[in-house]
DNA sequence: GATGAATGAGCGTTCATTCAT
DNA sequence: AATGAATGAACGCTCATTCAT
C-alpha cells in the first residue's frame, strides 16, 4: 500500500470515528455533516470524497460495529470449551450484552438502525468473511442436532435478545440487565426445544 | 364544553390527523410544520398554541393510535368467551397485529418509536383509563393463576411480538406472518408457563 | 388594497429592481440569490415567499422591461401622426433601438434571452393587454393594404433588427447604430413590399 | 511532430470532444470541468495544462466548429458551376442551414454564443486560413460587380439568417424551416440589390 | 507532463420560529 | 384566537482551483 493509500485510509477513519462519537453522542438527527468534518479536521469536500451522504456512514458504522461485538464475543468462545448448543448460543448472547452494557452509546446508536436484513448480512473477517447467520448454522451443525427451521429460530432470539436488552441497558425498565438475563435465557431454551426434531 | 372549546378541538383535531397523514406517508423527518398546516388548511403560527413542536404531536400521536389497537383488540375479547391465560394473550397479539398488518403504515410509524415506557402508559378511555399493563394484570388476575413477575413476563412477551412482527410484517423477512405466528404463540406459551408460580 | 398588500407589493418590487441592477451590472451566471436580497436588504428566505428561482424573476422582469419599451414607442407613435405602414413600423423600430442604445445595459440583458415566443407573448396594459404581435396586426389592418403572412413578415423584421442593432449598440461593430439604420430602413422596406399582395 | 507533441495534441483533442459533447448534451452551464475530464478519462488537473477554464474551451469549440460548418458549404460550392452572386451566397447560406437543420445541437450550442466579432474571425484552414469575411469578399470580387459597403451588406445577411434560422430550426416557430427559406432567399437578394452601385 | 486528493468558499434552498396585525 | 409575512441560521452539496507527488 503506497503513502497516498495509507493517508486515504487515516482520512476514512478519522471520519468514521468523528461520526461515531458525534452519532452516539448527540444522534444522526442532530449531527451535520460540517460537525463530523469540523471534528474530524478537514474541509467539506473531502466527506464527499469518500461517502456519499451522512446515512452511508452511519450503515458503514452500524455493520462495523455491530461485527466487533460478534467477532469480540465469538473468539471468546473458541478460547473456551462450550458443552452445549444452548450454552454457546447463551455464551455469545450473554457476551454481547456484556459489552453492550459497558458500552451504551453502542446499544443506542445500533440498536434502533439494526434491522434484520443488516444483521444477518454483517460479516466476520476473522471468520472467512462468514455472516452471523453462518457462523450459528456452523455451531447447529457442530451440535449434530436438528431443527426445523434454522433461521427463524436464530430471527427469533436475536429479535428477542435485541428489543428486551435495549430497555434493560438504557432504561433499566421494567428490570435491570442482570434481572432480565435468567430469564431471557430460559425463554432462549425454550425456543431451541421448541424448534427441534428428533433424528 | 363551550362553543370556543369545541372549535379549539376541532383544530386540534385537523392537526394531529393531517400529521399522522403526513408521518405515515413521507415519514416524520420529511414532512415539515409547513406541511402539517397547509395540510390542515390553518396557518403556520397557529400550530403553536396547540403543539411545542414536531415530536410533541408524534408523541401524542403514538399514544393515540396505539390505544386504538389495543381498544379495538379488548372489545373483541370482551365479545368472545376466550378460556385460559394463554388463548386471552394470543387473541390479543393475534388481532393486534392482525390490524398492523392491514394498516402497514401504523407499524411503520409506531414500531421504532415505541418504546416499552410509552407502551406501559397508554391508557384505555374505555376501561376506566386503565393502562394496558393493568388490563393484563386484570386477565391475569380472573384467571385465578400465580406469576412469580409478572410485568417482566408481559414485557418480555410485548418485546418479541413487537420486534419479530415488524420484520415480518414489513419486510417479510424472514418469513411472512403467517409463517411466523405458529412459533410466535408457542414461544409466548413457553414464556407464560416459565414464570408460572405453583398456588 | 390593505396596508399588508402594500408592502408585500414594495418588498416585491425591491427584489425586481434589485435583480435588473445585478443583472444588468454583472449578467445573471454571477449574480445569486444571496446578491439579490442584500442589495434589496432583506432576508434571504424573503426571495422565496415571491419568486421561485433566479430565472423565474429573471423571464419577469424580460417581459417587464420589454413591455415599457414597446409601451414607450407606441406612445409616441399615437402623438404622431405617422402616414404609411412602412413609416410607422419604421417609427416604432428606430424608437426602440433608441431607447435601447440609450440604455444600454437593458439589450444586453434582453437580448440574448428573448425569444420570438417571449416577444411575441409580451403584453401591453395601455392597449387593454394586447400582446406585440396584436398591435402589428392592428396597425396593419389600419393601412388597409393586404399581405401574404403577416407573423412571418413581423418575424423577420423582429429578428433582423434586434440581431444587427444589438451588434451595432453593444460592440459598434461592423458599424454604430447611426450607421446601421438607413440600410436597415431600407430592408425593413424590402421586406414589408416583398409580402404584400395586390388587392 | 515528436511523439510528445502528438500526445498532447491527442490529449487536448479528447478534452475538446468529450466538452462538445456534454455542452450539446445538457448545456455548459450543467457541465463542470469535473465532467469534462472524467468523460475524456483524465485527471483534473490535466484540464487547466490546456484550457483555462470552461470558457476558453467553449470559445474554442464555437470557432471550430463553425468553421468546419463554413468549410463544408465551401466544399459544395467549389465543386459545383454556380453562376451569379446571388446564387452563390445562397448556395453557402442554404448549405449551412441544411447542416445545422441535421444536427441541431450544434445550432443550439453556437447561436446564442456567436457573435459577430467571433464569426468574421474564423479562419478556413482549407483556405490559406482565410477569414470567412475573406471569402465572401473573394465571391463578390469575381462577381466583376461593385457595392457599397461589402462588410455591412454580409453582416445583415449573416444575422438575418442566424436569428431567423435558429428560432425556425429549434423552435419551428413561426415557420419551419422549409417554410422560411423562400422569404428568407428573397429578402438576401434584396439586401444584396440595395448595396449594389452602378459600374 | 500528469495526477487526483484536498480544499473551502459559495451555492440554492429549507424551515422552525417570531410577532405585528 | 388566529394569521402569515418575515426572518436568518443552518443545511447538504458542488466545483473551480491548487499542489505535493
Amino acid at each position: 500500500m503506497g503513502k497516498v493509500d495509507e493517508k486515504k485510509k487515516l482520512k476514512q477513519e478519522a471520519l468514521l470515528s468523528s461520526a461515531f462519537k458525534l452519532f452516539t453522542e448527540k444522534g444522526i438527527n442532530n449531527t451535520s455533516i460540517s460537525d463530523i468534518v469540523n471534528s474530524a479536521k478537514m474541509a467539506k469536500g473531502t466527506f464527499y470524497l469518500y461517502f456519499k451522504d451522512k446515512y452511508d456512514i452511519r450503515d458503514r458504522l452500524i455493520s462495523y460495529e455491530s461485527s466487533k461485538l460478534f467477532e469480540n464475543a465469538n473468539r471468546e468462545l473458541m478460547k473456551n470449551d462450550i458443552g452445549s448448543l444452548e450454552d454457546c448460543v447463551i455464551f455469545i448472547v450473554n457476551n454481547i450484552v456484556d459489552q453492550l452494557n459497558e458500552k451504551q452509546y453502542i446499544i443506542k446508536f445500533i440498536a434502533k438502525n439494526l434491522s434484520w436484513a443488516i444483521f444477518s448480512n454483517i460479516r466476520i473477517a476473522e471468520k472467512d468473511n462468514k455472516s452471523c447467520m453462518d457462523i450459528f448454522r456452523d455451531i447447529i451443525e457442530n451440535s449434530g442436532r436438528k431443527f426445523r427451521d434454522e433461521d427463524l429460530m436464530v430471527f427469533m432470539i436475536v429479535e428477542l435478545v435485541n428489543s428486551t436488552c435495549y430497555n434493560a441497558i438504557v432504561n433499566k425498565r421494567p428490570v435491570t440487565l442482570d434481572e432480565l438475563k435468567p430469564d431471557l435465557y430460559c425463554t432462549i431454551c425454550s425456543i431451541i426445544s421448541q424448534f427441534e426434531v428428533a433424528v
